[in-house]
DNA sequence: TGTCTGGAAAAAACG
DNA sequence: TACGTTTTTTCCAGA
């Protein structure tokens, strides 16, 4: 931790150049200190809560400070926050909070060079690696609390309003991060006050225009630039960035950027946008060129849009907000820290004109962007000295209108933090997945179109629950569906289509560096949207992969989630916060056609004499696809292995008959949960599903989770809704960073908690969000209540002190470690029962809402299905109910069962990640200095 | 004309 | 280091 917490300080400073950075040093430098036994004891939490407060260490709930910071300027925790937010970090921040260390890079601290950090963190396990931001975070926000003191002023926002209209045009990167960034992206960090919403200026230009799109920019114009495409590149590669040579592929940023990638590619002609033409980069685009019109003007707005609109405001706490955007902007500072060395390097250069654009990594660029012009005036300078650096100087931009200040959610929780999709009356359901597979469009091609339903038309999110006649707002992000916990996807981002086919309106705002697609909820409309307006845009893993903090890889990791998220206030002031993640969704041209992907399976646990026959449905499935049962310790070594009896006769593309072979132990006592895959070949494997043989005498319980299901099933079979793991394992369960992990109190979870919800925090749900200035207090873990296990997540949600709740990520490790449950649809069920609270199962007022009834999921099921899983802290612990999350029906047993691998990582994925996470730290040397 | 798409070549990453 | 394979990224072209 130290070693993180220096280097971030370090490097950060040595950007910053700012005045005062000196003494945000030395301020950080004690804060590091104490951050660092925080951490020690609290984990992540601790860096947050450091900087300004010293409530710290030995507070259990930083959050709480955190929030209280909120409330009182002076602390700033807000700023922390905020500054957080600002940066981009947003999340981090936040999951900062609660992150230890390791968690993600973004919101590393600005390092001159990625490398280092990533070597810093190398200590740490992969998990934590790229979870921890935190650490960076918490020096970031120390460093910004002190620098931001000073920067007040939100007069230069922009108007989220303005957004992207163009994304319309959007589907053109350029457009959409134009928009996103400029316009469009909202950042909430920055602009914590206003909601975009609110004032949906319109900026003549187009914010677009300011930030400008690359296209006009770049030299090539090939339709498919994407003016946006990286911005940091582009700016890059077209000053900066002479040609690179071909062959290689830029691994750093300026690679990316300098397009050298694929610029460089090829030799053959085909690969146009070298440097020079390199269009997609051309994202720097100076804002003035940006030729295309800036969507702002667009009309977006619609009628809808501005109730909807006026809806904003909700989560504005005035004087909060306004002293926490002051605090805010400091987030300046940072902004360079997403940015790849030679992306700031060359930006540097570039200053104004680059501007906006971020490369797709970049977006904290982006964001740091916005933020600049957020606070333009005063920031500016602060940019250009501290973060910029000479990197993202963002021209100052004329913003006529007064920055919409967007409203900031200084409280609301950071998209790494893991919500419940159901609390109290409100349950927000996933009624129609998205289909499993959509090719992203790299900022370099068009749009490849909105993210479509399995069954046709598009994904259907509905709010149950709620009977206000305020309309609210959902977000909408591109998560992650791997097996750790669900957190924004550093390579993929939400895209806003727009067009004649789009019912739906939407607004792109940024948050830390995750774009977010806010789409009204319309009482009139049952609370329900149709999302036919998000896409999915893809980021050149060299270009994410370079940035600062970031850690985790891209290669292979391919897979996606819908989450959304909705933010209910409540007469109390509180917030409620609810989230759900979409089936996984596989975003690879190729991996979509050829791999198997298993989406249902009819029976999700069965006696170790085996013997029944299981019904799988999915994709890609081949009269000679294998099914194999695999056992892994905990170690990751294979235990057992066999090869499951598919019936060849009945296998179609899109289903798959299979034996459940007999387990190798038939006196097991307990549960025992082992992995499946269905393979066509050498690397064409699905990922692991779950599957846990009980003891003889048990009674069999069957899992489906939803007799939704059974409609699939054939012969009877029910399905279970996705692998509990299985795909996404991820997430859902958090890991509380602490265990202590308080709660918020709120609405009771879904209401069959079974758990017992600590009395701590009585009333906190772990949806509930406070956006009192309280609100969320990390708890620190004193706890081993939740026991998370030393590491491991605790499912959480944290309570703060009467607060809401949220989980969070987990440590890094943790999360690995984790078994955590997953629940696609929405990973915070499941939480740990225990402790927290929170009950893995919903019930819901709602019809459909439990979320494990999900009933309204057709793939409702999906979502809830893998509860399952439990955390294997829980388990372990003991402490917390062992329960967990079985959602479904599963029998009792079920409930016993609790996985006992933490994690079963997919190996396709994991191992490959693993090894390639080795590899490169191995050769982080080398490519330093490249 | 512009958006979506599917397909595939070229480049890069791996082993 | 060379080479084959896999994956990523860019282009092309048709609807």
């Amino acid at each position: 931790m130290q070693d993180t917490f220096c280097l971030s300080v370090n490097s950060k400073f040595s950007f910053g150049a700012a005045a005062g950075k000196e003494r945000g040093l030395q301020l950080l430098t004690s804060l590091a200190a104490e951050m660092k036994s925080a951490e020690e004891d609290a984990y992540s939490y601790t860096p947050n809560v450091s900087l300004s407060l010293p409530l710290g260490m030995g507070n259990p709930c930083l959050a709480t400070q955190y929030h209280t910071l909120q409330s009182s300027p002076v602390i700033s925790v807000s700023s922390c926050h905020q500054t957080g937010y600002n940066l981009q970090n947003d999340n981090h921040a936040a999951s900062g909070y609660y992150l230890p260390h390791g968690l993600r890079p973004n919101g590393a601290p600005a390092l001159e060079s990625p490398r280092i950090e990533i070597t810093a963190y190398s200590q740490y396990p992969e998990d934590e690696v790229e979870e921890s931001n935190t650490d960076d975070h918490v020096i970031k926000r120390g460093v910004n609390s002190i620098v931001t003191l000073t920067l007040p002023n939100a007069d230069g926002y922009r108007d989220p309003s303005c957004l992207s209209p163009a994304s319309s045009i959007s589907s053109r990167s350029c457009n959409s991060e134009a928009s996103s960034y400029e316009s469009s992206f909202y950042n909430y960090d920055n602009s914590p006050q206003n909601s975009p919403w609110q004032s949906p200026c319109v900026s003549p230009r187009g914010s677009s225009s300011l930030l400008s799109c690359p296209h006009a920019s770049g030299p090539a114009t090939s339709p498919h630039h994407s003016p946006s495409t990286s911005p940091q590149i582009g700016a890059v590669a077209e000053e900066g960035w002479p040609a690179q040579p071909r062959g290689s592929r830029p691994n750093s940023p300026s690679c990316s950027g300098g397009g050298g990638g694929n610029g460089g590619g090829g030799g053959m002609g085909k690969r146009k946008y070298s440097f020079n033409g390199a269009p997609y980069r051309q994202t720097s685009c100076s804002p003035n060129q940006s030729p295309t019109p800036s969507p702002h003007g667009s009309p977006r707005v619609s009628v809808t849009d501005e109730n909807w609109l006026a809806n904003a405001n909700q989560y504005t706490n005035s004087a909060i907000v306004a002293a926490i955007n002051a605090l805010t902007t400091d987030g300046v500072v940072d902004m360079g820290e997403g940015i790849p060395i030679k992306t700031r390097k060359t930006m540097i250069d570039h200053s104004s004109s680059m501007s906006l654009k971020v490369e797709p990594g970049g977006e904290d660029l982006c964001l740091d962007e916005e933020l600049c012009h957020e606070d333009y005036p005063s920031r500016l300078a602060l940019k250009k000295e501290n973060y910029c650096g000479g990197f993202l100087d963002v021209p100052q931009h004329p913003y006529p209108w007064s920055k919409p200040k967007p409203y900031l959610s200084p409280s609301l929780p950071a998209l790494d933090w893991q919500l419940p999709s159901c609390s109290g009356p409100y349950s927000l359901q996933i009624e129609l997945q998205p289909k499993s597979h959509h090719r992203a469009h790299y900022e370099t091609e068009g749009s490849r179109g909105a993210v479509k339903a399995s069954s046709g038309g598009h994904p259907v999110v509905q709010l149950y629950g709620y009977m206000e006649s305020e309309p609210l707002t959902l977000q909408l992000f591109i998560g992650t569906a791997d097996d750790r916990l669900l957190r924004p996807h550093a390579f993929y981002q939400v895209h806003r289509i727009t067009g004649k086919t789009v019912s739906t309106a939407s607004h792109e705002v940024m948050q830390s560096n995750t774009k977010l697609l806010e789409i009204p909820l319309q009482p009139e409309n049952n609370m329900r949207a149709i999302i036919d307006c998000a896409g999915i845009l893809k980021l050149r893993n060299s270009d994410i992969e370079l940035r600062k903090g970031e850690t985790d890889i891209g290669r292979k990791n391919t897979r996606v989630r819908l989450v959304f998220r909705v933010h209910i206030n409540q007469p109390n002031g509180r917030t409620v916060s609810l989230q759900a993640s979409s089936n996984p969704i596989e975003c690879s041209q190729r991996s979509a056609q050829e791999l198997p992907l298993v989406e249902k399976q009819s029976v999700d646990s069965y006696p170790a004499s085996g013997g029944k026959m299981m019904l799988l449905s999915g994709l890609n499935f081949l009269p000679d696809s294998k099914v194999m049962f695999v056992e892994k310790a905990q170690d990751g070594h294979h235990l057992w292995e066999t090869e499951a009896k598919v019936d060849k006769d009945s296998v179609k593309s899109n289903s798959l008959v299979v034996e459940i072979p007999r387990y190798r132990n038939q006196r097991i006592s307990s549960p025992v949960q082992v992995n499946f895959y269905v393979c066509n070949g050498k690397r064409k494997r699905s990922q692991y599903q779950r599957f846990n043989y009980l003891p003889p005498n048990v009674p069999i319980i069957k899992t489906e989770p939803s007799d939704e299901y059974d409609s699939l099933g054939t012969a009877g079979l029910s399905m279970h809704s996705k692998p509990y793991f299985s795909q996404p394992r991820l997430t859902p369960i958090m890991p509380v960073a602490d265990p202590d992990a308080c709660l918020v109190g709120g609405y009771p979870p879904c209401p069959p908690r079974h758990a017992a919800i600590p009395s701590s925090s009585p009333s906190s749900s772990p949806t509930l969000h406070d956006l009192s200035p309280v609100a969320y207090s990390k708890c620190l873990p004193h706890s081993p209540t939740h026991a998370a296990p030393p590491g491991p997540l605790v499912p959480s949600i944290q309570e703060t002190p009467g607060r809401s709740t949220l989980t969070h990520p987990a440590s890094p490790d943790h999360s690995s470690s984790l078994g955590m449950l997953h629940s696609q649809g929405s990973p915070i069920h499941l939480n740990s029962p225990g402790p927290h609270g929170f009950n893995p199962i919903y019930a819901n007022s709602s019809p459909s809402s439990s979320p494990v009834s999900h009933p309204s999921t057709p793939g409702g099921a999906v979502e809830s299905p893998f509860i399952q899983a439990y955390s294997p802290s829980q388990a372990q612990a003991g402490g917390s109910s062992p329960t967990l999350l079985r959602e479904d029906s599963s029998p009792p047993s079920m409930a016993i069962t609790v996985k006992q691998e933490p994690q079963e990582l997919d190996q396709m994925y994991l191992d490959d990640v693993n090894e390639i996470i080795r590899n490169d730290l191995s050769n982080i040397s080398v490519h330093t200095h490249a």
